[in-house]
This record gives structure tokens, C-alpha cells and sequence, in this order.
DNA sequence: CTGCATTGTGTACAAGTGTCCACTGAAAGT
DNA sequence: ACTTTCAGTGGACACTTGTACACAATGCAG
């Protein structure tokens, strides 16, 4: 057997903490290659995560102290990941025409490139732990209010109060993280499903914008009750 | 250790497809009931649903293969629920004025009701078994499918092609099962929270309604290659 | 009534799991 | 040059798991 060979570059000249972070980033990667192969994080446990890596299974306990604890490291990267996303959306330009769609084909494209991270966000965002769960609504939470950050920065809606944009962008991230598991099972080599697929979500997308641009906030807030006259135009 | 007690009712007087049916029965609530205790469907065992079903596991065997088909006998009890609760939505009544909002307290109150299923679909809907997520992204279609016609029989929405009007309850869809994991997760006591989260539903809602209304299908397709004139109606 | 089919039981086994303990070797601090 | 620290090793323990086989009880058809 050979003596865990997880180090592939030159061996030394490395501080010991960045070995350390060497071989845990190697744990992060093997539960990401496991959940590629069809598993799901929930039923992972330590010891095929640490075979995966190619330490024993004890080294685990050096880095994380259970696998939700790994998980919440996953999601961290997660959250990099997202704030990736908005940067390269953000690049996609101003045109008004046809933006929804490049936008859309720059989400599909991010999703694919980071197949394994949005497989493991899509399928713990709403299942296995609790803790696991919250981090990564938190998460997406975060992503949707800089996402509402975004669109104010960029003019349009000016009219608009920052709740209801908030609304806007939280309705818009739930769809692209609905589309993301379809997305992800697309079968390879099936071009004019994925057409199919990305035409209507760029619809989905215009129907709500278009909402958007027909949106009046309502003056009174007709929230607990109701007797109120709601008018809204 | 007492006799498998799973009839607490007559234990005679039954045939035998009967109770055959009854420990079934018992196999699926005993799995949902694990659920509802906070593990994932995916990461349950055979022995595990059998103990809780208070039967031997082998006996598991007489009515599934594996746990994946048990799986799919819940997708089933999936799709009948989802269709009841299309008949209780259509009891709300055709007044526009505060239509959606009824309408978002009666699936409130569902998914509450149900919700040891909803948690199901919402977990497995993305992750774990293949076969189980395509099967309830089926049953999903399906749902949507109906609603379509709903939306169609109500009368309004006149305008609209059967494609668009189907995206636009995809998009409905998509929001109402993003938004069961957070009925589910809202701990209990809280009414000052779920109020808000009501009241961000309802506007989700009405603005993809609003966006409905003020949607024109595109005359010209623009899909693939643009140079031939669809002209759909 | 007789015999079959089928549901559920008990035992058994190989394989996998989380975690404890004692240990090694080399980098890091003195 | 020394001691200390600590990532990684190896073995062991008590469990749990899926599944195979033989068997018991009982509804049901002949």
C-alpha cells in the first residue's frame, strides 16, 4: 500500500500548517468526489470520506470533529462560490436586450463548472442536518441581498422599495436554485432538451421582472389585519 | 418481547391481503415517521424501518426490494396528496380580492398537516436516489400540469398560450415547494415570523400574477435559429 | 380435510461503522 | 541540541448493517 501519497507536488519545503491545510482541503475534495458519484452528503461517513482522501480514518478527527462538521466548511465554500457568481454576473453587461438570457446561459455555465459544490447545495439545502441546513440558507440569504444590492447599483427599478426588491430577488434566487438539480441531471449530449430547458427559465426570469416593472409598492401595510383598503393598482 | 403488536385493532376477521397491506402501511409511516424524527429518507436502513415498523427486518423483503422501491411506493402517496390539495385550493372561492392570500394560508396549513411527506418530497426532490427524484419530479409535472388547466377553467388569463401558462405555474410550483422547507423549519411559537414569511409568499405570488397579467406571448420565436417565423398565436 | 402459498420469525455471517488508545516521526520552539 | 507538539498510523472494541437459509404459523384453494 502506498504511504499516503497526497501530496503529488514536492513533498518538502512546506510549513507544517500548510500540509495540515493540504490534506483537509483533500477531505473537502473527497466528500465533493463522493457526492459526484451519486451519494448524498447526509449518508457519508467518516471513514469512506478519509479512504477517499487516502488517510486513515482517524486523521479525520484532526481537522473536523464529525462530517457536519466538514459540511459546515463546505459551506463556506459555498458561499465564495456564490460571490464568485455575482461577480461574473455582473460582467454580463448592460444591454437591456437579451440580458436575462446571457445571464441565464453564464448561470448554467457556472452551475455546470461547479457541478459538485451545487449538487451538495442543492440536495442539503433541504434535507439531511438541521445545522447544515440553516448555514446554507444563510447563506443564500446573503447571496439574494447582494443580489438586491446589484440590481439597485445598476438604475432600473428605481422605484421600488428595498423590501420588495429583496422580494424580487428572493423569488429569483428560488428559481435558479430550483432549475440547478434539473440543470444538473441533464443528460449529456442532449442539446435541444437543454435549449428546451434554458428557454424557459429565461421566461420564468422575464415574467418576473416583468412583474417587476409593473410593481407598486402599497402605501399601507396591510399586514396583520386586513381592514385596510389594499388598492393596489 | 410482545408478538409484533402491529394490529391494535381486531386481530381476526381480516384477510389476508388485508393485512398484508396493513403492515405495508406500516413500513411507509414507520419511514416517514423516521423522517419526521430528523433523518434523511436516503440514509435510512432496512432494520431500521422494520424496527420502527415493529417487524423483523426480513420481513421487510415481503413487500419491497430495497428501500428504494419503498421510496417510490411514498412518491405515490406524493402524487394523491398533491392532487388533494389542488381540490382544497379550488375551494377557495374566484373573489380576486385577497385570493392569493386565502390561497397561501390554505397550503400553509397543508404542509403543516402533511408534514412528514413534505419533508420527504422537499429532501429527496433534489437529493439522494436518482430514480426517487425523477420519479417526484414527475409527479411534480403532473401537479403543475393541473394547475395549468385550473388556471385555464378559471377564466382568466385569456390570453395566454398553454405554454406560457404552463411556465408560469412551473414558476408557481417552484416557489411553493422552496418555500416548504421553511414552513417546516419555523419553530414553533413564533407567529410574528411566520407572518412575515406569509407576507413575503403572498407578494412573491401576486407578482408573478401581475407579471401573468401584463404578458404577451412573443409573436416572432427567437429560440434556436431565428430566421424562420413561428407566428404562434 | 389436505396441501400449498405466503407472511413473519430466528439464527447466522461477513462486512462496514464510529471511536478509543498507544504509538511514530518529523517539524517547530527553546 | 534538546524537548515539545501534533498530523498521521495501526490495532482493537462494540455495534450496526444487508442478506441468506431454514423454519413456523396460518389463510385459502383444491
Amino acid at each position: 500500500m502506498a504511504p499516503a501519497p497526497h501530496v503529488a507536488k514536492r513533498e518538502d519545503s512546506l510549513t507544517r500548517g500548510e500540509r495540515k491545510n493540504l490534506t483537509r482541503n483533500g477531505l473537502l475534495q473527497a466528500a465533493l468526489n463522493l457526492i459526484g458519484e451519486g451519494r448524498s452528503f447526509t449518508s457519508l461517513g467518516i471513514r469512506e470520506i478519509a479512504r477517499e482522501a487516502g488517510i486513515v480514518p482517524n486523521a479525520f478527527y484532526r481537522h473536523f470533529r464529525n462530517t457536519d462538521e466538514l459540511g459546515l466548511a463546505l459551506v463556506e465554500e459555498v458561499g465564495i462560490t456564490l460571490r464568485r457568481l455575482l461577480r461574473e454576473a455582473r460582467q454580463v453587461g448592460e444591454g437591456k436586450s437579451e440580458m436575462v438570457r446571457r445571464s441565464v446561459l453564464v448561470y448554467q455555465h457556472y452551475v455546470k463548472q461547479n457541478r459538485l459544490l451545487f449538487l451538495f447545495i442543492s440536495s442539503e439545502r433541504a434535507g439531511g442536518s438541521r445545522i447544515l441546513r440553516l448555514a446554507i440558507r444563510n447563506e443564500v440569504s446573503h447571496f439574494t441581498h447582494e443580489m438586491a444590492q446589484d440590481l439597485r447599483r445598476l438604475g432600473a427599478y428605481e422605484g421600488l422599495s428595498t423590501s420588495s426588491l429583496q422580494m424580487i430577488c428572493g423569488l429569483i434566487v428560488t428559481a435558479m436554485l430550483g432549475a440547478a438539480p434539473e440543470i444538473l441531471d441533464l443528460p449529456a449530449g442532449q442539446p435541444l432538451l437543454e435549449a428546451e430547458m434554458t428557454e424557459d427559465f429565461v421566461r420564468q426570469l422575464q415574467l418576473i421582472l416583468l412583474g417587476a416593472s409593473c410593481w407598486r409598492d402599497q402605501p399601507p401595510a396591510l399586514l396583520a389585519s386586513s381592514r385596510m383598503r389594499p388598492k393596489q393598482p
